[in-house]
DNA sequence: TGTATTTTTCTTGTCGACAAAGAATATGGA
DNA sequence: TCCATATTCTTTGTCGACAAGAAAAATACA
């Protein structure tokens, strides 16, 4: 009971009404993921079944199906027999993660300027305007969703549902990362996202799939950097000289 | 390697051992898995919980878990309330298929040239050479999961999780069209596969990055090519002049 | 006092049963 | 005969309960 932590009262769900039947997973799929890449729920925490269960006023079946879908996702980790937790950020993996989200940045952006339609740009217009107003916002958690939305629609465009699958589940575990570099510049905004962003759109527009490329690999790359900064500032701090 | 140890030589009727508390998921899955992706489960056929409870002795909760964790990888698809069945196999998405799965060919391979060590060497020849026994028996089926765990090892050596686990997705997926492949060529050995196998080993041994990006790539684009050769074929036969 | 062993506790894995949601079938009226 | 409505049937979704494993706590023993 020492860990997690769990503040129960304090959110939304206590309120149990007549749910229809088939929409309780969901419910508890779409917002224990949310909280997760929200870093709401710390990584390494422990996840109780009968907790969550009384939580949102059902039985632990549906509860059990969503947390072996977070489990399919990487989410979540059990050991057999024992305990359920939220995965832990794996840093050692943090080059094949930035490795592999460059290359989807750059692939999914390329295929954009090939494959969208009038659809896709307003659409993505759409999420860049959410994105937008985040920033000016300066409401980090929607900061980040909504950028991982930006690029989720991108690559929806980009007519490649095995690229964007995997591109979203790579944005998912981005958002966390994400989070915990926001947390600890205590929410400052990021610096040219927006404007990126527009070349991006820009590019895809006019259907210049070098330049959609080259811009997906920028981005990508300054993401990468600007958490690498991150990494290493933290370092100089754990080590308190 | 496919299904080692215990396989129901006879048919349904499955003598009850006691089962080990929580290995019953896992058998379900492995079996189910293996069956949708060797087609021995037709794409679109019906799958009822009731049923498969009675074949493996067990109650509907753990089948249950297991086609979550098969709805979670694509496998299986479920119409809320009322039906679960295989996934079919998407034919209009077969050049966005393609695309990705060269890519991996090309970015895994590349990848085992720079960061293999002699213990992922022994593994990639191991599989190889399962793979070349497969070949000489003319045992399709075994053929085409053997030649997914060669690809599966390479990938492993290449120490991106990312890459290795949507690769692992692909050639999953890929075993059916495979499967569809070999059957329609009454299982005939593939002609060159296991020495374009041992090329992608000497570039990866000799850390040669340049050409094991190139035969990755050239490796992908042969199978593709063939498959697109089948399905021409077959469109000729369909239309019947 | 320290360690080995038993007991308790806590969480997960599995079960059988029942209710809801559609589909299939039967019934009634023109 | 044909269509609209009611009824049965089948399959899924959810529930409450219980048993198994493993850790934590309690006990026994030197």
């Amino acid at each position: 009971m020492s860990t997690s932590g769990a503040r129960m009262t304090d959110n939304d769900t206590s309120q149990i009404t007549e749910r229809k039947r088939g929409s309780g997973v969901k419910l508890v799929y779409d917002l224990l993921r949310d909280e997760i890449l929200d870093l709401k729920l710390a990584p390494g925490s422990a996840i109780d079944e009968v907790q969550l269960a009384a939580r949102f006023g059902m039985s632990r079946t549906p509860i059990r199906e969503a947390l072996v879908r977070l489990v399919g996702e990487g989410l979540i980790e059990t050991l057999p027999n024992r305990s359920t937790m939220v995965s832990n950020i794996d840093f050692l993996g943090m080059p094949a993660y930035f490795d592999a989200l460059v290359l989807m940045y750059r692939v999914t952006t390329r295929l954009a300027a090939q494959h969208h339609t009038v659809n896709d740009l307003i659409i993505i217009r759409e999420r860049q305007a959410e994105f937008s107003a985040a920033v000016a916002g300066q409401d980090a958690l929607e900061m980040i969703s909504t950028n991982a939305d930006f690029h989720s629609a991108i690559a929806a465009a980009g007519r490649n549902a095995y690229y964007a699958s995997f591109f979203d589940r790579l944005l998912g575990e981005g958002r966390r990362m994400l989070r915990l570099y926001y947390q600890s510049y205590d929410d400052r905004l990021p610096p040219r996202y927006v404007d990126e962003h527009e070349e991006i759109i820009a590019a895809v527009e006019a259907r210049d799939v070098a330049a959609a490329d080259q811009l997906g690999k920028a981005h990508g790359e300054q993401i990468v950097e600007q958490i690498g900064r991150l990494l290493t500032r933290n370092d100089r701090l754990d080590i308190d000289l």
